[in-house]
DNA sequence: GCTTGAATCTACAACGACTATAGGTTTTAT
DNA sequence: ATAAAACCTATAGTCGTTGTAGATTCAAGC
């Protein structure tokens, strides 16, 4: 409107709830914004675009220390590209990575689930697999934590 | 050893780290052990066999709270499996979904990184596509947390 | 102008699955 | 006997939110 978005239209246009705004700009990704007398938030443009861009990026996996990085390199237009190009491509492998992961993952619960249909749960090729991994096809080694975000 | 595992050795035995081991006692998804008079765990075949299930299950993208669920279902092995096959495809699904999220997200940003090949910032493929959406060609829509475990 | 209800405000706790730290005690090896 | 390694508890931090409580402000209808 003529004097700025409050934060719930914010939300709508952006489809980002009120808290994860109002923790972003608490962590200092969105930049504050004025306040009305009653002291409630009212966005501009600018801060509509740069809501989008950070969703945007989120969506496409970059960490929101990536977005950081990516929003202060944005600010020097002139500069190579090349550390942008860097985070990019670094996101792009730790997809890659997990994508390749979660292939394996899903071939050995496909082996597993298909195995299993409705018998008792002594005979049961979930358990079974879960209990030893010896009777697992799959080599997936690896922590948890890669496979996580 | 004679008189039980360390949590060390139980530890190297699991590639699950002596803090993590600790924290699944202490939210209940592994048993409590018996001490010795200095107060350390010492842990027994069924600790290691239990401990390597909860991994494995884990490494396959279990939930503890689905772990739980499938430990306690593995403990009435005369009754149907039909609820740990119920588990097990609801976790394939999920897999599933991320993987097509995830090829999504590959495509756009290959698009993206191979189109970046160091010129200025003011022209880089990267922050023209996450500026503008409309300048993507996948339909990621969806939020992150689809994205995430 | 008044009232109502929706939206907003701050501050803080919770989530999941760990990981890390501090400061102390026990075990093991020499 | 000593020293180092391993262990103990308790507590806080990580990431990216989500949810809560209790107070205030805003917009609309009368």
């Amino acid at each position: 409107m003529l004097n700025g978005l409050s934060i719930g239209a914010l939300s709508r246009r952006t489809g980002c709830t009120v808290q994860t705004i109002r923790y972003y700009e608490r962590i200092g990704v969105m930049p504050q914004s004025r306040r009305t007398g009653g002291n409630q938030r009212r966005y501009t443009a600018q801060h509509l675009d740069r809501l989008h861009f950070i969703r945007h990026a989120r969506e496409l996996g970059f960490s929101l220390e990536q977005i950081r990085e990516l929003l202060t390199l944005a600010d020097y237009p002139d500069q190579s590209c090349a550390e942008i190009d860097r985070i990019a491509r670094t996101n792009l492998a730790a997809i890659e990575s997990r994508l390749r992961r979660l292939e394996l993952l899903r071939h050995e619960l496909q082996r597993m689930a298909s195995a299993c249909r409705g018998g008792r749960v002594a005979d049961c090729r979930v358990i079974r697999v879960l209990s030893k991994h010896d009777q697992c096809h799959t080599e997936h080694i690896g922590s948890p934590e890669m496979f996580e975000d």
